[in-house]
This record gives structure tokens, C-alpha cells and sequence, in this order.
RNA sequence: GGGCGCUUAGCUCAGCUGGUUUAGAGCACCUGCCUUACAAGCAGGGGGUCGGGGGUUCGAAUCCCUCAGCGCCCA
């Protein structure tokens, strides 16, 4: 007899195995001819990043594909990596060097200070790929990459240089959302929209040359003023008519500025008039364009007045600026009123402040030509999205697409592979770093500044990561991936782009389906955030639970593509049934010895009913859970899981053969403990990809010789497993009555060490026969002294009923039964049966529904009719013989 | 302003192509149990009319319209 511990103990096992099966090399993958392949690619966090509930999430997800995928025999791979974070990663290093030893990065200097970064990831970065293991997945970890490795980087190099030949990259002089903390442009995707309780306020711009006489504009942005290059009116605006092509003279500035006239101006904003400052709006950009307008930009890059302004502001942050502006205009009367007024301001993704709409000279990619194919692999069918619903917000981003900023500010990423020749002025990408102007032949050769959008390399993750641009032997049976698990808040920075990418660079798409995940939220349905504290570390809930009770529970609450409300007591549930599922094994370990069991069944004939209804029900379960998986509807798998498990095999079937393991009979012994741990074993496999440690650790107790380890075992099949329905029903009818004779005692308070007599008559001699044949079953589960089964037995004075399947059972309960109290449970049931009767009856009253409805619904509703009215006749019966007694 | 989603038991959620007991599960709650696998457990029980209104249908939690509330995305 083999001895597991009474309590589940996660902290013994979980790292025993995860070294166990690197050592066996299970986690790593080589392209294997003439086996299938399946493989995922990590979305790849941040170097900077810690595990957060999120991962925890998509990476449970993405293993329990992989490990499933593993056990059918695919050939898996499962590539792990990170992305090297521009924004957050340089600005977390230059904190660091700044608070420690008071520098700069200027002081330091580019090359310095990019080594500084290397060392500081060399240090910190990447914890989170080593915290994924303590989660068990199985990433093939030889496989890591990192969005600056020499690979990648060549990657993102190949591709600047062909979007550049086939026109697809240009610079030019945009407004570009330009965040003034981190000092560098950002795309239209990096910036996040927030309302706020702002102000809108009214200045007096006086008209030149007419003494007295004002326009009353309106913003939102008072210290944008000082950069105003005219005013702007609706055409079609009646009050403003004869203002068009008069001059306004800007306050404070003095400078004179036109009235225009445009169809963009709305009419009902304001006043109906309002500033334009072309350098600092994207709107006002565009209208200066149509006007010919002057465009003078007032800002630093860090969002102070620059010497363009006033020499009183110059130097002055843009929101003291703008309190000063005020406090001018006012003091001038040209203030006319102050409104509050709730509008959304474009927030920097990173650094949180709000960004500052600049004009700069910064790099695009023109998206266009990439979009339409992208459009048509989804729409198409060919990368299935689920839900199905994200098609939507895929198709309106693409529809609408815009120019993407790929140019960066920053040291820490891809430097632009432009280069430019300061004699004779030639221009180009290069693949290679030119030594001279391969026009003039000059020495004098300036490569770009600007980094490149750290999702410029993550849109080629899915090949670059394969060694593309190299045509290899990985890249040729790996790609496509099969699934990709994502979060909906990536779908244009990662997702759309990835496609485009696929379908430029590799002609093909670089996944098969997009499964997106909901978000995590606390019980309020916040987000988690750091800063809020409501977000637990995923390494504490291992350490106090186990990484499987927090995978599978976190499987049982989220349910598809909704976002999950997590709190740590949903995390028990996993522990309770890691603990539930241990002690079923160790209760099948205790009974088994080496011989009874060779790792099959034993054959039909030898297997009792309880036998074949636990592996019908097996059989049903393998079923609906591949069904679920091939579904994504992680939830549902793993409730069947749980449910089977715990419902099914330890609530009935080990309660069943228990007195057959108790008993002398040997033969009937070694079939339930062949059936016992046949089925266990397959609960194993059909859990490992939720709670890969536990299955492991149990498996090693009850293993095949063919099977060393669960990791690699062979998914479960059902075509050996047989299927009774006979077995079924019998095994039902058989839980029933002792269901109904639990109730009666529980409601009797009868003490479970109390036996009772008891009596079943009526019914049909099948229904009977069914009981006598199982009275084994009923005797030990229910508790039963004597038990008395005839087609009419002599009714005890004193007993509490019920019926089941019109049965007639009665437990005999002398000195224990209340007779008042029997008659209410009596009548409750009694009512329950008349409300039924009632609601079966106005249906089959009604002759619309007896014609209309399928002869099939309208029979169903008979039969039903006819089981309640026999049933209420016979628990009328008892309780009027209750009645007769009293 | 446009789009998407949600609203079912005290809480978190299932309910997939309308009909298989009077709508299910887990947690929480109540009652009784340390019954030799498991008190992180066992047995039993109570609790909702499916956000409001209207419609389609023989039949609606399920389909349609509308209102309200909540959330997300885009502008």
C-alpha cells in the first residue's frame, strides 16, 4: 500500500517536477518531419514588467493549448520571450542613474548610456520569464528571444529597408502627439483619451481698426494663444459675415492676425469663432494648411514657452502659462467668461501626463497598402478571431486607418537605418552601415537619430523570432502559429499589425486563431493597478495555494472573452479540488496492490453496473471537454473536470464500490479497483493542462510502463471506453431513492449512525427488479437496516414517504417521526407536484399549442402530465393515511 | 457623437440552434454529522421569475423594438 499525506502539499511538488521535465528536455521543440505541428508564440511582455494577475491569465491559457496539443502528439512549440520596452525601460534606467548618482543621460552620452540599459536588463530585466515558471508553463525556454536580440534586429532592420524602397516609409512634418515627460513623439495608438472637468473660457480678440469692437473666441487652451495665427468662423456664421478678411490684433502679443472663413468651424462650439494656433492643434494644423496660415510653435520640447512667446512667459510651464494668461486678460478686460466644460484630453500611455500635440519631422509608415489584405485574412475566415465579435473593432481600426509615427526620441531601441550624406545631401535606408556617400563618395555620413516604435519590432515577432529574414528549416514548419493569446487592449498596437506584417514579409498569416482573453478586475470590477493596490502578487497566491489550485481556478471564473472580477477566495476552489482530487487517489492508492492492476480494463463482462455508468459518464466527460477546449471555452472544460470529478467519481462511484473493495470476493474487488484507477488516470490526463504539477506528482503513484510521465502521456481517447445507457439509468434510479431516502432522514434529523427499516413497494417490476439487483448499493448508502422490496408491502403506521418514479418507499422511523411534520414535508411535495400539473395542463389545454407544436414537444408534455398526476395520487395517498393515523 | 458588450439567487457567473421537472453551478447561508480518502470534508435544505416596458410566437431568460443603469473601444 502506497502512502500519500492527508493534505495536498503544492510546496513539495511543484518545483521537483518542473525540474524533472527540463531535465527530460519535454519543454524543447525541433522541427520534426512527419509529425504535425503546433505552436505558439508569447505575446511578450516587458523587460520591465512584473507578473501581474494578467499573465497569469493568458499564460495559463496558452499552456493548457500547448500541453493539450503535447499530449495528442503534436509536435509543440511554444517560443517565450520579451520586448525591450523603449519608453518605460529608458526612462526606469535614467530614474535610476539619476537618483543614484545625480546624472543625466545627456551627461552620460548615447553609447553609455545604452550599455548602462544592457547592464540594468542584464540585472532586472526578464524577471517576469523566470516568475512564469513558478506558474509551471511549458514555454520552450531554449527558444527565448528578445525583441534587441542581433536576430530581431536584423528583422526590423530588413523591413524598415523594404517598406523604405517600396515607398511605404516617409518623414515628413506632422502634428504628432508628442509626450513632454519622455520627450519623444508617440503614435495615435499610445495615447489614451480621459475626460475632464475642464474649463472653457471666452477672450475678447479686438478687431483692428474698429474701436470697441471684439470677437469673443472660446477654448480650452488659453496658453496656446500666444501662438494664434488667425480666427476662424463658419462661412456661412451671419453674425461673424463682415468679419471675414479683417485683422484681429492678438492680445498680449500685438500680433495681427486674419479672420477667415472655413466650412470646419462648428458653429454652435463657443462663440462660433475660434483661435487657430496651427502648431499646436491638429485640427487648426489642417485649416492653416487650406489658409496659408503661418505656423509658429511657442513650446520647448518639454512643454515650457519658448522664446516665441512674450519675454514674460518665456521659460513658463504650459499650465502656469496658462494661469497667467488669464490672470493677463483679465487684468486687460478681455476676459469675458469662464465656463466649466467636460472634454477628453490625449494622455501619454506611459508616462500619465497629458501629451502635447507638436510639429515635428518624425518617420510613418503608410498603412493603407497594408490594410486591405489584413481585412480580407480576417473577414475571410482564414485568422479566426474569438469571440467572433473583435472582427468588428478590427475592421472599423483598418477601415479608418492612419499613418503610424514610428520615429522615437529615445536612445534604447532601433535606430533608424537612415543615413544621410552631410556634402551632397543623398538620403537612404541601408541594410549595412555605409562607410562612405556612395554618391559623392564623402566620408561625412550621419545616420538618423530616432529610434524606431518598439511595436516595430513586435508586429514581426511571429517570424522574426524564426530567423527570418533567413529562410530556415524553423520558419518553414513552425509558421503559422496555431493560437494566439491575447488581450483586446492590444488588438491594433500588436494584433492588426502582426497580420499586416505576416501577409507583407511572409505571404502568409502569422496565426491561425486569436483567442482574446478578458481583462482582470477586482470585486469592484476596477482594473488592477499598481497604484490602486488592489492587484495581488500572482507569486504570493502560488506560495499560499499552489500554481495549479490558482490556475484551475482562475479557469473556473473566467468565463469567454468576458473580463473576470478575481478575488483570492475564487483561488480555493482550485485548492479545495487539488485537495479533493488527492484524496480520491490516495483512497484508490490505499486499496490497490501492484497486482490487481496492469493498466487496462478488465473486460466487459467482468464490470458491474456502477462500473459501466462511471465510464459512460467518463466517456461523456473526455467528450464534452474536447469539445469545449476546441471551443476556447476554458470555463466549461474545466467545470466538467471539476464537476465529473467530484460529483460523479468521489461522491458516488468510490461510495459505490466500497463495499465490493471491503468484501471477500476478489474478482469483484480488482474490477472496481481496475475501473477505479482507470479512471482516475484519465481525470489525471484530462487535468494536466490545467494543473500540470499535481497530475504529475499523482501520476508517478499510478503510471503505466508506457507512460513514464503525464506530460507526455497520450491524450485521452473514447473509443475503448464503454458506453451503457442501460447502466446509466439504472445507476440514476438507483441514486435517486437513496437521494430521497437521505431527505427523509435529513428532515426526519435522523442521525446518520441511526439505521432505518425500509419499505419499497409500487412502481413497475423492472423499477424493482432494478433495486433488488443494487440493494447492496441502497443498504450501505442510505443507510438501511432492513430493507423490504415487493410490489405491495404493508404499509408501516409510522414512517415518513416518498415517491420516485412511482415508487412508494417508505422509512420506517418509530419513535423518530413527527407526524406534523411529515405532513408538511408530504404537503410541500404534494404542492410542488400540483404546480407542475398545472403548468403541463394549461400548455395541453391550449389547442394552439397541441396543433402548432412538434408532435414530439406535445407527446413529451403528456407524458410528463401523466408521470406528475400518478405521482401526486400516490403522495395524496400517504398523506391522507398520515391523516387517517393521527 | 459612433460602435461593442453587460444587467439571471446575497456575491461571481452558466444557460451555446426558443420547448427534456416550476431556471442551474460555485461561494455565502441554514440543519445534521469528526460515517476508517478528504472538516480544504460528508449528507440534506432554503433562496431568483431572469433590469423596466412593449412586440414576435402555440411557447421567450433565450429572438426583435424601446427605456434605464453599468462597462469598454473609437472620434
Amino acid at each position: 500500500m502506497k502512502e500519500l499525506s492527508k493534505i495536498y502539499d503544492p510546496k513539495h511538488v511543484e518545483d521537483k517536477w518542473f525540474s524533472h521535465w527540463t531535465k527530460k528536455d519535454y519543454f524543447h521543440s525541433e522541427p520534426a518531419p512527419g509529425k504535425k505541428a503546433f505552436s505558439i508564440m508569447i505575446p511578450p511582455p516587458n523587460i520591465t514588467g512584473m507578473l501581474t494577475m494578467g499573465h497569469i491569465l493568458n499564460n495559463t491559457l496558452q499552456d493548457i493549448l500547448i500541453r493539450k496539443a503535447r499530449m495528442e502528439g503534436y509536435e509543440t512549440m511554444w517560443l517565450p520571450g520579451t520586448d525591450h520596452a523603449g519608453i518605460a525601460t529608458q526612462a526606469r534606467v535614467e530614474k535610476f542613474i539619476r537618483e543614484n548618482e545625480g546624472k543625466t543621460r545627456h551627461d552620460l552620452g548615447r553609447e553609455a548610456f545604452v550599455k548602462r540599459i544592457w547592464e540594468w536588463k542584464d540585472q532586472y530585466g526578464g524577471i517576469i520569464i523566470k516568475q512564469l515558471r513558478k506558474l509551471g508553463v511549458s514555454c520552450d525556454w531554449e527558444r527565448e528571444r528578445f525583441t534587441l536580440d542581433e536576430g530581431l534586429s536584423k528583422a526590423v532592420r530588413e523591413v524598415f529597408v523594404r517598406l523604405y524602397e517600396k515607398d511605404l516609409i516617409y518623414k515628413g512634418t506632422r502634428i504628432i502627439n508628442w509626450c513632454p515627460v519622455s520627450h519623444t513623439a508617440l503614435s495615435d495608438e499610445e495615447v489614451i483619451f480621459q475626460e475632464i472637468n475642464g474649463h472653457l473660457w471666452y477672450f475678447r480678440y479686438p478687431v483692428k481698426g474698429e474701436k470697441g469692437r471684439y470677437v469673443v473666441i472660446a477654448t480650452t487652451r488659453p496658453e496656446t494663444m500666444l501662438g494664434d495665427t488667425a480666427v476662424a468662423v463658419n462661412p456661412k456664421d451671419k453674425r461673424y459675415k463682415d468679419l471675414i478678411g479683417k485683422t484681429i490684433v492678438l492680445p498680449i502679443v500685438g500680433r495681427e492676425i486674419p479672420i477667415i472663413a472655413d466650412d470646419y468651424i462648428d458653429k454652435e462650439f463657443g462663440t462660433g469663432a475660434v483661435k487657430v494656433t496651427p502648431a499646436h492643434d491638429p485640427n487648426d494644423y489642417n485649416i492653416a494648411l487650406h489658409h496659408q496660415l503661418e505656423f509658429l510653435n511657442i513650446m520647448n520640447e518639454d512643454a515650457s514657452m519658448n522664446e516665441n512667446v512674450p519675454s514674460d512667459f518665456v521659460g513658463m510651464d504650459r499650465y502656469a502659462c496658462r494661469k497667467a494668461i488669464v490672470h493677463e486678460l483679465e487684468e486687460r478686460d478681455l476676459l469675458e467668461k469662464i465656463e466649466n466644460y467636460t472634454h477628453s484630453v490625449g494622455y501619454s500611455e506611459r508616462a500619465h501626463v497629458p501629451i502635447e500635440p507638436r510639429l515635428s519631422e518624425q518617420w510613418f509608415v503608410k498603412m493603407a497598402p497594408l490594410a486591405q489584405l489584413a481585412l480580407e485574412a480576417v473577414n475571410s475566415g482564414k485568422v479566426k478571431f474569438s469571440p467572433e465579435r473583435w472582427v468588428k473593432t478590427y475592421n472599423h481600426w483598418l477601415e479608418n486607418i492612419r499613418d503610424w509615427c514610428i520615429s522615437r526620441q529615445l536612445w534604447w531601441g532601433h535606430r533608424i537605418p537612415v543615413f544621410t550624406c552631410l556634402d551632397c545631401g543623398w538620403e537612404s535606408a541601408m541594410r549595412e552601415d555605409p562607410d562612405i556617400c556612395p554618391v559623392c563618395g564623402s566620408t561625412r555620413i550621419q545616420q538618423d537619430e530616432d529610434v524606431l516604435d518598439t511595436w516595430f519590432s513586435s508586429w514581426l515577432w511571429p517570424f522574426s523570432t524564426l530567423g527570418w529574414p533567413e529562410k530556415n528549416a524553423d520558419l518553414n514548419y513552425y509558421y503559422p502559429s496555431n493560437d494566439l493569446v491575447t488581450a483586446p487592449d492590444i488588438i491594433f498596437f500588436w494584433v492588426a499589425r502582426m497580420i499586416m506584417a505576416g501577409l507583407e514579409f511572409m505571404d502568409d498569416i502569422p496565426f491561425k486563431n486569436v483567442y482574446f482573453t478578458g481583462l482582470i478586475r477586482d470585486m469592484q470590477g476596477r482594473k488592477m493597478s499598481k497604484s490602486l493596490g488592489n492587484s495581488p502578487d500572482p507569486l504570493d497566491i502560488i506560495d499560499q495555494y499552489g500554481a495549479d489550485a490558482l490556475r484551475f481556478g482562475m479557469m473556473l471564473i473566467a468565463p469567454k472573452g468576458h473580463d473576470i472580477l478575481f478575488d483570492t477566495t475564487q483561488i480555493e476552489v482550485g485548492r479545495n479540488f487539488m485537495n479533493k482530487l488527492w484524496n480520491a487517489s490516495r483512497f484508490v492508492l490505499m486499496n490497490l496492490d501492484e497486482e490487481t492492476e496492469n493498466g487496462k480494463l478488465p473486460e466487459i463482462k467482468l464490470l458491474e453496473v456502477s462500473d459501466l455508468w462511471i465510464l459512460s459518464r467518463l466517456k461523456d466527460t473526455i467528450q464534452s471537454v474536447d469539445k469545449n477546449l476546441s471551443n476556447y471555452r476554458f470555463n466549461d472544460a474545466a467545470k466538467d473536470i471539476y464537476n465529473f470529478t467530484w460529483n460523479n467519481f468521489c461522491d458516488w462511484y468510490i461510495e459505490l464500490i466500497k463495499p465490493r473493495l471491503y468484501g471477500k470476493d476478489e474478482q469483484k474487488k480488482k474490477s472496481a479497483l481496475s475501473t477505479a484507477v482507470y479512471v482516475l488516470r484519465t481525470i489525471l490526463k484530462l487535468l494536466h493542462p490545467y494543473a500540470p504539477f499535481i497530475t504529475e506528482e499523482i501520476w508517478h503513484s499510478v503510471k503505466t510502463e508506457s507512460e513514464p510521465d503525464i506530460m507526455v502521456a497520450l491524450w485521452p481517447r473514447t473509443e475503448n471506453i464503454p458506453s451503457d445507457s442501460k447502466a446509466v439509468r439504472d445507476i440514476n434510479l438507483v441514486m435517486d431513492v437513496i437521494t430521497a431516502i437521505r431527505t427523509i432522514r435529513s428532515e426526519m434529523t435522523v442521525p446518520p449512525s441511526k439505521k432505518a427499516d425500509v419499505l419499497i413497494s409500487g412502481g413497475t417490476a423492472a423499477t424493482r427488479d432494478i433495486l433488488n439487483t443494487h440493494r447492496d448499493y441502497l443498504i450501505s448508502l442510505a443507510k438501511i437496516k432492513a430493507l423490504t422490496l415487493d410490489k405491495k408491502v404493508q404499509q408501516p403506521a409510522l414512517a415518513s414517504s416518498a415517491v420516485v418514479k412511482n415508487l412508494k418507499i417508505y422509512v420506517s422511523l418509530e419513535g423518530l417521526i413527527d407526524i406534523e411534520k411529515e405532513k408538511e414535508r408530504l404537503k410541500k411535495d404534494i404542492n410542488a407536484y400540483e404546480g407542475r400539473i398545472r403548468a403541463a395542463k394549461s400548455k395541453l389545454d391550449n389547442p394552439n399549442f397541441v396543433s402548432n407544436a412538434p408532435e414530439q414537444v406535445v407527446e413529451h408534455e403528456r407524458g410528463k402530465l401523466a408521470r406528475y398526476l400518478e405521482t401526486l395520487t400516490l403522495l395524496k395517498e400517504n398523506y391522507k393515511k398520515l391523516e387517517d393515523s393521527s
